[in-house]
DNA sequence: TCAAGATGGTATAACGATATACCATTTCCT
DNA sequence: AGGAAATGGTATATCGTTATACCATCTTGA
């Protein structure tokens, strides 16, 4: 029927002026009960909803920010955009998901989006090879920016990460505990960060606790990886008996390829993932892992986002979140005699 | 060091009117080389990004949409989006994307969010159970909606859809030319009419075919749940020799509990899926399924949409996305004998 | 009684763009 | 030569809010 109402409308149809409307939706100022009351009847009356543009663009408030991760089907990251949502939600803010697909100039076209579209604040997983001019984007532009998962270039930005290198000495402490001298880390691509701090703590629990020299190998993050991997492992260095891996994927890969050579996981070869995605519940055997509650680390993300919109001019932080020990079937007791084929 | 960069700025730095730099940028009015070219300068050098919002207000042109689904990690769904953020993307628009987790009133609360942030428009699968207030707010507003997978209550919005119940049909057909008699339907949520659509085309079969009475079992599309359902079917059907699923997840799923329980899916059972997901092609076995192209569909997806906010007054379409067969290795021939447990 | 303070409300200038109208010049045509 | 048309640019109102300043009245208290 009529044209998109204004404040301009509620005023008109409640009888008082624009600046008595707006006062009454923000609660601010002073009015009385019965003008508060018509101004709400009016409200209701036209279906009055605010423009969120038009008042932060006079405000400088903005409640909206962005979410450019890459890969938002990865069942672990849409827990943390889950987090990450539930938590801005109650402080009145609307998160808008991008996907950069791993792909550099998608990621800028993404970020530059944003920027042009005025949101208050990026929570971003950088892809591993972040275009300059991204940066030089972010950084002319003063947007508040946090990191999570993998880390940016750039030290002044603020992080959010899993405490990587604690969670491997506590996955190679308990294959330690159980016995096991012998063990192997399999998995990640090479020069990712998270990766190495994870192998430190493999390392730094190998040497401390004196057991066997370390066996490192990298291998793309999926099941077919894992799944030859291990072979070659087997036959290559046949003393181990224990694996930490990267991922939960290339643990997966893992219990399959044992099981090909007639291995059975959790007996003859103790395999600990990480993540704790879904499907290592429902495997056979079920996986031990270390797990990560992605949904705690999206809430405690956007705490972040939030500290750093109203204080700008804190300096960076890093939080980091702690991943727990979920013990199932394929990590068990090093048993007396050397595991040995099937035939 | 100085404030953020608005037309103000760039026409001081350019010695030209606000007007002008306005004209410049958007390639309009008639401008000479050699002011366009100062002011690029101007613009580069005080590295000029414009407020979209600020366009937006004046223009009442928007350039951004929302993309509201049930869940945005489910592979498929994942497909559609890209394909959504391609075709938009080369429209110049900024498609954010919304999780309503299957939450009607997490639903309404994002669809007013995406009000109240003034998008131009809103691509949305409905919850199953849609409240009223959903329906006033997008009415009351006037918001240009385009609906997908799931179709709404109400009849004048636009619809992109998945031709269901010809799908099963084919499905069924297909396991019913390969000798099986006792097939069963499995997954998707009770009132969810695109499941009850395909559940139509499976019946319809049945009886066609003179085939054994349907079962139809609900559950949740995940892969966990597929895992159990199948474990449970077997115990309680033994006769069932072929299973046509609602999705991909619950096929996959459903693949791990047979060879969990020792059954070798395509042999001794044979699933069919829907949606062909990635996951689907690079399974052990390989799965046979209903492909729907869920690109595709994103791309058309986005084109309705862009023709409904262009021509706003053209009465509501439905537009129907067929799916195809693709046949891999967890369908076969039916064998004399009943299939039995391995022990 | 009357200055000082509450109380309740309005007028108006921003925010950063776009669109319209308009004003000088220059070029063209006959 | 001189009016018409093309060229290149600017001034200004506007979009829907918020924030500031300000203006009436009405209470107080001494």
């Amino acid at each position: 029927m009529t044209d998109k109402p204004s404040l301009q409308t509620v005023a008109e149809t409640a009888g008082v002026s624009i600046a008595t409307v707006s006062q009454v939706m923000r609660g601010a100022g002073r009015i009385s009960q019965a003008t508060r009351r018509k101004v709400l009847d009016a409200v209701r009356k036209v279906a009055y909803v605010p423009d969120a543009r038009a008042a932060a663009m006079r405000s400088g408030k903005n409640f909206e920010i962005g979410l450019l991760i890459h890969k938002i089907a990865n069942p672990f990251n849409a827990e943390v955009i889950s987090g990450v949502s539930d938590m801005m939600e109650t402080q009145g803010y609307l998160v808008s998901i991008l996907d950069s697909r791993d792909e550099p100039d998608r990621e800028f076209r993404h970020i530059e989006a944003l920027i042009r579209n005025m949101r208050g604040g990026i929570l971003w997983v950088p892809t591993t090879d972040v275009q300059d001019e991204t940066y030089k984007l972010i950084h002319t532009h003063r947007i508040p920016v946090v990191t999570f998962l993998r880390r940016s270039r750039d030290p002044m930005i603020d992080h959010v990460a899993i405490e990587n290198m604690r969670a491997t000495e506590d996955a190679t402490n308990h294959l330690a505990d159980l016995g096991h001298r012998h063990i192997a880390y399999v998995g990640g691509r090479q020069q990712v960060d998270s990766r190495l701090e994870r192998i430190d703590g493999y390392k730094r629990v190998m040497e401390q606790r004196k057991l066997a020299a370390p066996i490192v190998i990298p291998c793309e993050d999926t099941k077919a990886a894992g799944f030859e991997i291990v072979q070659k492992l087997r036959q290559e260095n046949p003393e181990v008996t224990g694996i930490v891996c990267n991922g939960d994927m290339v643990a997966l890969g893992a219990l399959t390829g044992l099981q090909r050579i007639g291995l059975e996981p959790g007996r003859d070869m103790s395999v600990i993932g990480f993540d704790d995605i879904p499907d290592a519940a429902i495997t056979t055997p079920p996986l031990t892992t270390m797990a990560v509650q992605p949904y705690e680390l999206g809430r405690k993300l956007a705490r972040a986002m939030l500290d750093r919109i109203n204080t700008p001019d804190l300096p960076a932080t890093s939080m980091l979140i702690r991943a727990v020990l979920v013990e199932r079937a394929t990590t068990g007791r090093q048993s007396a005699q050397r595991p040995k084929m099937k035939n």
